[in-house]
DNA sequence: TCCAGTTCTGCACACGTGTTCAAGTGTTGA
DNA sequence: TCAACACTTGAACACGTGTGCAGAACTGGA
């Protein structure tokens, strides 16, 4: 025999399994020397119980499933913290699963959470498109979307949490127009997602607002990444009249153009401004270091796994939640070289 | 009614559910003709198998737990990336859970992941002491360390993957006193930990083949994150006669020292060469570009789900597996000052 | 001593799936 | 026509836990 099960207590305790079952769970239906005897035997027999079946019994898992694109992103890994110390807390286990940025893969996994009966699922950064709410809606699962990538309509069974992009954006274009820039670039993901033609509209705006011309050849897509943040910036670059600072879509993105900059000998920020987004660890690190949006991740990683325990708990909540960044002034942004300290 | 279970799709085909059963799984003990009827009854049904009663019935899970100090790390974000490839490739779903370094919490962990019948356990640069080998077998359930902390023991139920550290640690010292370095300090991890002891190792070894003196004011100790190297470097730097090269731990603590040498003004390598271990994405867009060990971290996931995976289906396989690192040459070292591009 | 009320215990069933075994049906060959 | 065989199906049970309900055991009061 593999495992202690209650019927081999039962057994040693000369009792029925109901009784074992109560006892161990301090039911007040059972004589509390018996309760006390059994949970001993219980002990000395080394049991644990199966969460098996339990769950098979009581048609809950205690288990959250957790979608990600790649848990090796620093912003993703920070987020989902969040979300496992808030589910061990209250007795939940993870599971974590990479999408690595495919759609069928991504679906793929939610199905198999279903199978595997999941009280709830968290979905960060999703990349699947418009049809996927519905998708989700019909497995009658309480699902939160963190940052989802695509907009979402209110749904009974899916919520939501994510930063107020435009308002961030306009506070990184306010500082750096503050600072003297007219000519500010903006360094982007892949085109369509959510939080870039979020940050982006928030740029555009910024700039009309100022009454400053908006110039397409400002305006380069990278890939999220440092690579594409790398490569965006020697395009940048090469233009006849380039920028004097460069609003990058994620900090992964600033790191990247940091390194082209570097790599030409452009100094940052006396030659050019850069600022970034996300505010991960590394900002902290770089030289110099890099003025940024703080996004609360682990918080947003809690306030969304305490959304679904909401849920569980029938507890009525807001179906879609809106955390603020901060923008975090390091050493990345200097008024213009042209400009001698004061603004226009 | 919650879910379709094969008892309701037996009702709508007027079979018994063991049938059903036996179709949903194309077994060759039904009709051709019965099963495809029966499957085609449960698509419309919108049928999905319960994998918590198939786990009651098979006595296996198809899930495997993971436990990581925290999944903030990079290093064991990269790790628990290619676990969980390699998981879900063959049908597996992967538990996550952070110990935040605390030994308790991680053992209570441990705990959790054995209620709910994991087939297998990972865990990632464990922290806990040398009774933790005994108490894990103890659970019967098939274990692979990464990178413990403690040396273990060799055992039935636990094997363990790690990197060959004097090995790496050497190939870096090589790297160093072959460019002329003969005062070189090493930036180690807190005290008593496996792969801090085991490079550090490499270091004092490597010192004595080559004849150099061993200076302990050369050793400090950080906490492996970039404060902890941040504040190491400023030690270092406060020495009489300062190292013309320092051997860091790992990466982030690299970063921290780079940081302390770039706020004060000292080139690197030009003044003082750096190097690291981990090889993290970072260490490719620092400036300069950090010259450094790099671990196959998705790898060494890969491989650590592939001996459970030999466990499971009984293939016998090495207890233990020790990986090469390989030392990446990037921008971070070069001959010390006083040397005229040859050595000695 | 007996009854009513309270406290405790066990039977039977449920949850969803898989497996063994016996029995049913149909086929083939003698 | 019948036996031997292959093919197909379902009854019964297993896995580990939780719960409604009936009945047993105990308690206290008359």
């Amino acid at each position: 025999m593999r495992h202690v099960s209650i019927k081999d207590i039962a057994r040693a305790a000369k009792v029925s399994h109901p009784t074992v079952s109560r006892a161990l769970r301090h039911s007040p239906l059972v004589r509390s020397e018996t309760a006390k005897e059994i949970r001993k035997i219980a002990e000395t027999m080394g049991y644990r119980p199966s969460a098996i079946g339990r769950s098979l019994a009581t048609r809950k898992t205690n288990m959250i499933g957790v979608v990600v694109t790649t848990i090796a992103d620093p912003f993703i890994a920070d987020v989902v913290r969040g979300i496992e110390d808030t589910a061990n807390e209250f007795g939940y286990s993870v599971f974590l699963a990479n999408s690595n940025a495919n759609p069928d893969r991504e679906i793929q996994v939610v199905h198999s959470f279903h199978e595997r009966r999941v009280d709830g699922i968290l979905v960060a950064a999703s990349r699947v498109g418009a049809l996927y709410v519905p998708l989700l809606s019909r497995l009658r699962v309480p699902i939160v979307l963190i940052n989802n990538q695509h907009p979402d309509e209110p749904d009974e069974f899916v919520r939501s949490v994510m930063i107020d992009n435009i308002k961030a954006s306009s506070a990184v274009m306010s500082h750096l127009i503050g600072l003297g820039h007219r000519r500010i670039a903006y360094i982007g993901d892949k085109s369509g997602f959510q939080s870039d033609t979020e940050r982006f509209a928030g740029y555009r705006r910024s700039l009309e607002l100022a009454s400053y011309a908006f110039s397409p050849e400002l305006v380069v897509h990278g890939d999220g990444k440092a690579e594409g943040g790398l490569q965006a910036m020697e395009k940048l670059l090469q233009i006849a009249d380039p920028p004097t600072a460069v609003f990058c879509y994620n900090d992964m993105s600033a790191l990247g153009a940091l390194r082209t900059l570097c790599a030409q000998g452009i100094r940052v920020p006396a030659d050019i401004s850069l600022i970034g987004f996300d505010d991960l660890a590394i900002a902290s690190y770089t030289s110099p270091l890099l003025t940024t949006v703080r996004q609360p991740k682990q918080q947003m990683g809690r306030i969304a796994m305490q959304m679904l325990l909401d849920t569980f708990s029938g507890v009525e909540s807001k179906s879609s939640i809106k955390v603020e960044g901060e923008l975090i002034l390091r050493e990345s942004t200097a008024p213009p070289s042209w400009c001698d300290g004061n603004a226009n």
